[in-house]
DNA sequence: GCAAGTTTTTGACAAAGTCCAAAAGTCCGT
DNA sequence: ACGGACTTTTGGACTTTGTCAAAAACTTGC
């Protein structure tokens, strides 16, 4: 992703402070939840209230310019590779989460088209396991 | 699925009034939230406790009598159909959930074996999109 | 029936987000 | 630069979904 400022323009979005470091937040941290985040916005900023870290979310999402996935079980993560279709990976136990190219050819998954009428946009593949560590842990 | 007695005697669970018609509203209707759920609890048993409705679903859920599905910005939502490697289809904008069988053969999605050596056990699958009503809508 | 062990209930609590109105910031034309 | 219009940010209260804990009420097996 290139640097945040120019992303915010190219998006129509007033740069501000706030939002070049949620971005910068989320670059650094993939998988992070909105509270983590915040944490990692007030270490380059000094503070920002929860409510603004949520308002920044939403619009970059809305906008495309990140992604928001919501695995059962935990609070929204959001993470910076977009468009790319791949999926995630996550251990039950201890909710770590990793990427995974989609698994078979070029997303097999999509395939499920215009069923009930529906007209989908998106394919979500979640993969559920146990972490090395936590197997390890048992 | 058989009646809700005869289930919850096959997992050791004791027979409960609770219970049984909490198996019967999950039958009645798929894809009900827990608050739904105990509405529907309380037109065949006149009340039932949200505690006791938590209580009823998790444990169903723990033995695999019911599926548990939690889609991104919506509660989570219970079903009977198990077993049957089922996704799910959710309406963007009013959230109805329909059943799709798995896409393409058989279940492909599963395949991602042992990346990042996670223990894989279950791939979910939801296809996100906008259903006939909220079309024409806009 | 009775004892032993589970369930259910009630009420308090926690986490994740949203709503609202006021204060502060950003951008654009001059 | 500067001012005004418009958008963001803030802070606090609130909502939703779900869990925790202790007491009261059940189920079950003998």
């Amino acid at each position: 992703m290139r640097d945040p400022e120019t992303t915010l323009r190219q998006h129509d979005l007033p740069v501000t402070a706030q939002r070049v470091a949620v971005l910068r937040a989320v670059s650094r941290h993939p998988h992070a939840t909105a509270d983590e985040l915040a944490e990692g916005v007030r270490g380059e900023l000094g503070t920002i209230s929860r409510q603004s870290v949520y308002n920044v979310l939403n619009v970059l999402t809305d906008k495309g310019i990140i992604r928001r996935i919501q695995p059962a079980d935990s609070a929204a993560l959001y993470e910076d590779r977009i468009g790319d279709n791949h999926h995630h990976l996550v251990c039950r136990s201890c909710g770590r989460t990793e990427d995974v190219c989609c698994a078979v050819g070029e997303a097999p998954c999509l395939k499920a088209h215009s069923h009930h009428g529906f007209k989908i946009d998106e394919a979500e593949v979640i993969y559920w396991g146990t972490c090395p560590a936590c197997q390890k842990k048992r």
